[in-house]
RNA sequence: GGAAGGGUGACCGAGUGGUCGAUGGUGAUAGUCUUGAAAACUAUUGAGCCCGCAAGGGUUCCGUGGGUUCGAAUCCCACCCCUUCCGCCA
């Protein structure tokens, strides 16, 4: 959430900016409440203070006059905390949904149609022949199967066989070997020409699963399109590694001196894709549940822009390797998340389908996030600031997986390995 | 899932109704002493919120949420987590 001394001082600010982000909030009605919440928590803190000091002094059983005494300041706060509890939730709620204020070169739209596009990277590639798509090629040789999975478990799964589990496996490593290295990261930082120390990312198999309050605090808690929700008990499925990787310091006060901690997770993300009904329904692109490497940055608010470009540089650096096109995208106020100061996407080259596709995505968070997860770092003086948050896609990988079929393929259905992969697939060139 | 024990500040650990936000120790920081270091000694050392220009004052927090009471770390209820044993299991 955002602070409320800043919505305070910055109203008019705000409520332009939460427009901007096609959020609906009235910024006065929240400051009215806020007016109305401090004015009785004022009320009660004094009335507190009267019974501490009433009940300071008894070492044994007070005086039934000062039992009096008591119970009346008993009542009249109980009766203020009523009338404040309402006021609070109201409060709450509505600060809840005050959006983060984007960076100044956050380009205004209403729509993802004023998403800007930034760069565009590599030559696509001649093919002498009419390339297919991923699912044609995948279907037609036996490594996806969606019909089966449609039996079993419905749309938007699918089995994944043979050569195309070796190379996620293969892609798996590669992205780990690479974030791991300190040398790498260096280099990436050079070529950005970012102020930044060149550690090494700390691969993670975060908890794929957690509780309503860690989730709701992350400002990611989506039920009706995306989470999907456990009937038994109180978890959810993650829709992406970030949500149990940013709450995993909540509540902490993290050392100066440990920041920037980096973080390379590996794991499913579960969504619901309620609403998009009939978009993505070929393929493997848009599935219920998918594999996702994630990276999570938790750093002082300082270095916390450049390590946002920090993780643009490593996606950019994995995607290069990979040797397949894409575009950067800087998206626009109305397309970037709820929490987001700035969000960038990277879409990957699919010469089958001839669109350029999704597949990563960079959300830099400020403080927006850890304020409500409380996570905060001491600095040297001792005054306690909260930490910025960072988390970017390493590589989606079914969606990795349909680049490569359709980047790779050849004109009798082969797949040819990217170079980059080979040494984690024992040297294989074509599957 | 069943039984038993337990969750207190950065850490260890006291505290079972009345100045307890919490004894003591460790660690950390500063100082004294020392050529320097160690040791010893002294002091400081949690967070959130509210009022205030500030100085400062107030309030809340002892796993979480409720409750009892004039007063709760301490009593009651529910839940969560940890440890051990049994059961089940990769």
């Amino acid at each position: 959430m955002l602070d409320i001394q800043f919505i305070r001082d910055n109203p008019d600010l705000v409520q332009e900016k939460s427009k901007q982000k096609n959020v609906i909030v009235n910024i006065v009605d929240l400051l009215k409440l806020d007016e109305k919440r401090r004015i009785l928590q004022t009320n009660i803190e004094e009335l507190r203070e009267q019974r501490n000091k009433l009940t300071a002094g008894f070492t044994g059983k007070p005086s039934t006059e000062d039992i009096e005494k008591g119970s009346k300041l008993k009542a009249e706060i109980a009766e203020i905390e009523a009338q404040l509890l309402p006021i609070e939730t109201d409060y709450f709620k509505l600060l809840k949904q005050v959006p983060n204020i984007p960076l100044d070169d956050v380009p205004v739209g209403e729509t993802e149609e004023q998403n800007k596009v930034t760069k565009t990277w590599g030559d696509k590639k001649e093919f002498d022949f009419k390339p297919k798509t991923h699912w044609e090629i995948g279907e037609s040789r036996g490594l996806i199967d969606k019909e089966r999975a449609a039996k079993i478990s419905g749309a938007r799964f699918t089995y994944i066989k043979g050569g195309l589990v070796e190379l996620e496996f293969a892609l798996i490593q590669f992205v780990m070997s690479t974030l791991g290295d300190s040398n790498i990261i260096e280099q990436i930082i050079k070529e950005n020409q970012l102020n930044l120390v060149s550690k090494a990312f700390i691969p993670v198999l975060p908890p794929m699963m957690m509780r309503t309050t860690p989730y709701t605090a992350t400002g990611r808690l989506k039920a009706e399109e995306i989470t999907y929700k456990l009937a038994d008990d109180d978890l959810w499925l993650i829709a992406s590694a970030e949500h149990s990787m940013v709450s995993m310091y909540m509540n902490e006060i993290l050392e100066r001196q440990d920041l920037p901690i980096r973080y390379i997770a590996y794991s499913t993300s579960f969504r619901r894709e309620a609403g998009t009904y009939g978009k993505d329904t070929n393929g493997i692109t848009r599935m219920h549940h998918f594999n996702k490497l994630e990276m999570e940055v938790f750093s002082d608010g300082s270095s916390a822009l450049d390590e946002h470009l920090l993780l643009i540089g490593a996606q950019e650096y994995i995607t290069q390797k990979l040797a397949i096109p894409y575009r950067v995208i800087l998206k626009c106020t109305a397309d970037i998340g709820s929490p987001n100061a700035r969000g960038v996407d990277i879409d990957m080259w699919l010469p089958g389908q001839e669109v350029y596709k999704e597949s990563h995505t960079a959300d830099y968070m400020t403080d927006y996030q850890s304020r409500d997860l409380k996570i905060r770092t001491r600095a040297q003086d001792g005054t306690i600031e909260l930490v910025h948050t960072n988390d970017a896609t390493a590589l989606a990988l079914e969606r990795t997986l349909a680049a490569i079929i359709e980047n790779y393929q050849t004109k009798d259905g082969q797949i040819i390995v990217p170079e980059c992969l080979r040494p984690f697939m024992g040297g294989k060139e074509q599957i």
